[in-house]
DNA sequence: CTCGTACGTGGTAGCGCTACCAGGCGTTCA
DNA sequence: TGAACGCCTGGTAGCGCTACCACGTACGAG
């Protein structure tokens, strides 16, 4: 493997000066600077990023902690972040946690260890501990859920908002016993959710129901029992809202296995979209996330974060869309 | 930041015996080792990764460079690489590169300036050009293409055979006038679905009709538009085959937006599983690719490669499967 | 003409680690 | 008892790069 001091010998100069013309970091003699770039092409010379890395003590790579790549909505995100990254010249490391806080723990680690320059993280849970990256003045921004203790840049959507503006449709829409199938409550996202979904019927007058109220785990399975759950304990309802894209769907296959019309008897509505959610008979009605602008803003905060540490945090909040489609339509009657 | 000789003056060893006991290399005397372990925990001490990469000149990192993350193909797929990989101590660096050529290159620049330890790729092309890897002594699987050049590992699916079992299960249904819509003709999935359904043609005595035959890119818009023309041309038809998830997408919402009825009038079938295709309606049927495996299989053979740089290059084809939805039902009459 | 300053270049230490080598000590066998 | 051998440990060079320092030259001011 070449390495600069060969290239150095061949352009008759030093190889800080060829360290120089490489990295752009200062004036060079025009003619140095040419046959330096001459050398270049001709050996086909290519830096040795380790050893810069080594030296510079900072690398060009971020890690990405979500739960899952399958999940659409971190599937968008994930791919905002390296459109974005790429702009700033960094390369990303997907790291699936699966919610696991050891796997959380473990590829904070591996950041650590091989001394990148960011991590951009939804966390497991509210207490994930990020103590060690703040330590070592790795740059940190969270994405899509809130750290209870720590101070960093976060980028989120407005929860409440949005599940507000689900609810307050299918009240409109003439739906009155709403079931709503959150997640965790060490979730950040499921409960500003859930506060979203009681303002709504609050805002309408609707007296509270905790029986309409299911703690899920934001996955398939878990939407489907909890939708179960409701229908075999025959609690009255007319229709349910989904806090997540997955348990939404588990809702609706629910539905569909017990032959439940959709939106006959139960109106549906998800938070996050969900690809191709029009190809669904009957469409889905969704609160879409602006998922790939969330991985951007992300980016750009990072990036921005790794080149001024000192600036205070910041925290950036995204708004979402109502996408009413057949399966909460107006309610006859 | 503490380094080695830190721990080492701690345990009162050489900084050589620290990095044995961390490394596990050689044999160590039990006491010192156990000295050398108490020391790290009181010290908190993390091994530099960027040092070790540098002196060991070989990294953990492994680049997947496939074409865009959003398709469900290789979202899947490079959870299964993920999960691959962490197996065998590899944190992955995803590169979406968009069939772009000039991305690719990028991306394998990097690989190679950052001295990773593998690279997995689909490539955007026949003539993808790895042999700047290969010189390097980089390690490279393909995954679901092939290469027309350059002889490295390779992960495939069975294309021909997919798109056969696709084509024969259309005819037994009773379809007869199928028209198919694949990829470019410089990418070696799209002819080898191409030659499967002629074959599933010609097996069962019917005539070929170019007319039934068009390219398209492999994205929705190209099957949208693909299905607009030959619905334009007045080409008869009575079912479609989709070679790949989007393309077949695209087809199915041409022909709703034109209002026609499947499987009444047209019946549909795609290549690659679409996440919830059991949610449209009417169900889609499509041939599965076991796209996960692919991406576990694919790390596995990088993951050896890299420990056997010597052993001829190795060539696993993986089955699909028919998933016959609404969208086949037999034909009436 | 001298001095001070600015700018561009070369030399080199050292980032933190591990591969390699040398040497000490204990054990075995003639 | 001495020689030969093997095992374990410590010392250290060097992976390839860049930050830093020192130095030479050019130029302007006094």
């Amino acid at each position: 493997m070449l390495k600069i001091q060969d290239v150095a010998r061949h352009a008759g100069v030093s190889a800080a000066t060829v360290s120089r013309v490489l990295n752009g970091r200062s004036t060079v003699n025009p003619e140095l600077a040419a046959r330096v770039h001459a050398a270049v092409r001709e050996l086909g010379y290519r830096p040795n990023g380790v050893a810069r890395n080594l030296r510079r003590r900072q690398t060009t790579l971020w890690a990405v902690l979500i739960s899952d790549v399958g999940n659409p909505f971190f599937t968008s995100l994930v791919r905002g972040v390296e459109d974005g990254g790429r702009q700033f010249g960094y390369s990303v490391v997907l790291c699936n946690t699966d919610e696991n806080r050891a796997r959380e723990a473990e590829y904070i680690a591996v950041a650590l260890a091989d001394n990148m320059a960011g991590v951009i993280i939804s966390p497991a849970d509210d207490s994930t501990d990020i103590s060690a990256l703040v330590a070592a003045g790795t740059a940190v921004v969270t994405i899509d859920r809130e750290l209870a203790e720590t101070e960093v840049d976060a980028v989120l959507v407005d929860n409440e908002k949005g599940a507000e503006m689900a609810t307050a449709h299918l009240l409109e829409s003439g739906y009155r016993r709403i079931a709503c199938i959150t997640g965790p409550r060490r979730m950040s996202t499921a409960m500003r959710r859930l506060r979203g979904y009681q303002r709504a019927l609050r805002a309408f007058g609707l007296p509270p129901d905790r029986s309409l109220i299911r703690h899920a785990d934001f996955r398939e399975e878990g939407g489907y029992s909890a939708m179960a759950t409701l229908l075999d304990e025959g609690v009255e309802i007319d229709a349910v809202f989904g806090a997540n894209n997955l348990m939404t769907v588990g809702a609706v296959e629910c539905l569909m296995d017990r032959g439940v019309a959709i939106p006959g008897r139960v109106g549906v509505i998800g938070f996050d979209d969900i690809p191709w959610a029009r190809l669904f008979r009957p469409g889905l009605s969704t609160v879409r996330q602006p998922t790939y602008e969330l991985g951007r803003a992300a980016a750009q905060l990072l990036a921005d974060r790794i080149d001024n540490p000192a600036r205070p945090a910041a925290r950036m909040v995204l708004q979402t869309e109502l996408h009413p489609r057949e399966s909460s339509s107006p309610r006859a009657g």
